[in-house]
RNA sequence: UGCUCAGUAGCUCAAUGGCAGAGCAUUCGGCUGUUAACCGAAGGGUUGUAGGUUCGAGCCCUACCUGAGCAGCCA
């Protein structure tokens, strides 16, 4: 009896347990709906919801009191037998033999109407038990772990690169800087220095794991931390690059898309648009899509990078994300190699999400001659000391090497078809949010 | 950092410069089939803060605080 027949509601869902069959739940109230002597509870588990219907003859007046008066969010067990019913949600409910209360919850803040984001994102810690978000929650899972089985598959290892550096790594964004002993140390922007010394060591790399930026952007596109996947490939080039970021955001939706079906109904995304997620993608080189952009009525002055409004206009235009390439050298990291044939651009490729989602990958063929390199971090007035070991790499067997960046919160936002970036992490740290 | 908008009950929102309101949540009562259930009742307010205009300010003016959206930065 009881925790023997322990099931959670996802086996009842999957026809794991036969119709009829008596077992236990454990979980909290999402809902309740009374009508005198029947009650209905809607109990969540953490692998779904299930009505429980409590009728006041067959459990008797004080079991049913206790049914009556659970409030939102209480723990409670139940048991009873699974009943295949046209009226429940989902088609099946549990007719209850026994209700146990563990913990009642007392003015549970979250209702079942709406609420401003201010309010939700105060109660973060709380809002993560709704259905959306739960959804939300689950899709990000199945996109790292796609992300992980991805290069796991194709013999790449992971290399985890450090947290507090020394210095700007890009020397672009501003950095967190905090107390280090009698020190500086800076969280990570990126961790992709050290994954090349990785791939100079292991072949193909990836790193993955948080980054930091302290811009003080207030769009919602932006975090102040989020996570970030880098892999890295000895011996490839751009166009190399550009294979692996398309078969690899191909992978991860079409793996979404048949792993969380019923997440993405949840959030009423339309799939079709996902399902054109395959490649080859589109790839259009920096001239052209300042051509696109001018067609499309916005002005635009050549050698300048896109901002958002122009990256809309660009993935506007395809059904699928699209690869820009060769970008001037001028607007882009002092890492980047440029092409011999085109001097003034950057073998760089950024790859923009349709839908209007914006930019979700960022990469590159980077500098692989000693000298030229050098010579780009004085232009960008870096402190050559602080990239000695870097410029090692160039110095010890240098090979063409290639990577790219891919945001992971933005690529839940797409996948998910959601407004906020904020929704598509656990506990978003943002300018105006440090808490919970 | 700039521009725009907002702040009224626990939450979401109303209120022409003239008595501070509703729905949800909470508490109490009613109902065997509810689907964000429904019906009846009750409690719940220093209208973000400070000042100003006015016979009278939630509403108009000034400053500040807090937040949101957009831009820049980027993933």
């Amino acid at each position: 009896m009881g925790m023997r027949n322990r099931v959670y509601i996802d086996n009842i869902f999957r026809h794991e347990i036969a119709d009829g069959t008596e077992v236990t739940l454990k979980g909290w109230l999402y809902n309740k709906r009374s009508s005198g002597k029947l009650v209905f509870l809607l109990l969540r588990d953490g692998t779904g919801t299930i009505q429980c219907t409590v009728y006041k003859p067959t459990v008797g007046d004080d079991m049913f009191g206790v049914a009556d008066k659970i409030a939102q969010e209480s723990s409670f067990t139940i048991t009873g037998n699974i009943h295949k019913d046209e009226r429940a949600p989902g088609g099946y409910e549990i007719q209850v033999s026994r209700v146990e209360l563990i913990h009642q919850a007392v003015d549970y803040p979250i209702t079942p109407k709406e609420h401003g984001p201010e309010f939700l994102m105060d109660n973060r810690h709380l809002w993560l038990r709704s259905k959306n978000q739960h959804a939300i929650m689950r899709i990000r899972h199945t996109v790292i772990k796609a992300i992980r089985d991805f290069f796991d598959g194709r013999g790449f290892t992971l290399v985890d690169t450090p947290i507090f550096t020394p210095a700007a790594c890009e020397g672009t964004t501003t950095l967190f800087e905090t107390e280090y002993f009698d020190s500086k140390a800076y969280l990570a922007q990126s961790g992709q220095l050290y994954a090349e010394a990785g791939a100079m060591a292991l072949g193909k790399v990836y790193c993955f794991g948080p980054t930091f930026r302290a811009e003080k952007s207030k769009t919602r596109r932006h975090l102040t931390e989020f996570w970030m996947v880098e892999p890295e490939v000895a011996f490839n080039d751009l166009y190399d690059n550009m294979e692996l970021a398309e078969d690899f955001l191909e992978y991860i939706v079409q793996t979404v898309l048949r792993e969380r079906a019923q997440e993405l109904n949840i959030l009423e995304r339309d799939t079709s648009k996902l399902a054109n997620v395959k490649a080859p993608f589109p790839r259009v080189h920096y001239e052209e899509a300042v051509k696109i952009i001018r067609e499309s009525g916005l002005p635009f002055e050549s050698g300048n990078d896109f901002g958002a409004p122009d990256e809309a206009a660009i993935s506007a235009k395809y059904d699928r994300p699209v690869i820009v390439h060769h970008y001037p050298a001028a607007v882009k990291a002092f890492y980047m190699k440029r092409d011999p044939n085109e001097p003034d651009k950057a073998l760089a490729m950024d790859i923009l999400a349709p839908e209007g989602y914006g930019e979700i990958v960022g990469g590159s063929q980077r500098e692989d001659d000693y000298d030229t390199l050098l010579q780009r971090i004085k232009e960008h007035d870096l402190p050559p000391e602080a990239f000695d070991w870097y410029l090692d790499l160039r110095r010890y067997g240098s090979v063409p090497h290639a990577g790219f960046g891919l945001g992971v919160e933005r690529t839940v936002t797409w996948i998910c078809g959601i407004q906020h970036l904020r929704e598509a992490i656990p506990f978003p740290r943002m300018i105006h949010r440090l808490k919970p």
